[in-house]
DNA sequence: CGGAATCCGAAACGATACTG
DNA sequence: CAGTATCGTTTCGGATTCCG
């Protein structure tokens, strides 16, 4: 026999945001910005810190660990002297992209209004 | 005179990220899950507690006056007693509802690619 | 009910020096 | 060139207590 619906909880259902997980991998100072350039074109360790000035080697590195194990990043190393190391993105890191854009529009909206 | 092209560096342009705005505003671990739920329904301080059970009262609290003084939460004080605030988004916070949306269904997506 | 105020600890960031 | 290692600092989140 079918449980009665007076037996139900009366509230509504806890909702699980889905955003959780997505929030996890995007947190970091520089995370999605690392993305959005990398979303450009492949780029080395050298021109992404041009890219961010502010950034040092230490937190980019360990950033862009993170995101590599994440699965959102690729890193490719040449065996070559001096060392030339290649950072692009990932098929998950690709499927990412349209997000990113869609922020990096959002934010050129934002900025217009605080200006008004 | 104008001067002359030998005279400009000679590097690419630097690429201005636009995307830097966003993720000021987006910054906080629970700034994105709170906004996710304020786009589903207006929500008392109280029930975004009970939707996020691993947030602390005060914390909600800055969190949500960050992203009122960002324009992205609109908070409405009714003048009773016991005491009743509603949040919700402004114009702002809803345009920035697809992004959200894409989000969260980009994080399910991960979640069943990482199961694999 | 919806906060404010305070304090604490952990984590994240950042600067520097050194290295294969 | 692309890191690693270390350490200092700051920022942020979290717990607690108190209040109108």
């Amino acid at each position: 026999m079918a449980r009665s619906r007076f037996g139900e909880p009366p509230e509504e259902q806890i909702e699980v945001c889905p955003i959780t997980e997505t929030q996890d991998i995007i947190a970091g100072k520089w995370k999605i910005i690392i993305l959005w350039h990398l979303s450009r074109q492949t780029r080395r360790f050298n021109e992404l810190q041009r890219l961010l000035p502010d950034i040092s080697k230490g937190i980019l590195t360990r950033q862009l660990r993170e995101l590599e194990e994440d699965q959102m990043v690729h890193r490719e190393v040449y065996k070559e002297v001096p060392p030339k190391v290649e950072y692009s993105l990932t098929p998950l890191g690709t499927s990412f992209i349209p997000i990113l854009y869609s922020m990096g529009e959002w934010g050129e909206k934002y900025k217009e209004l605080r200006k008004s």
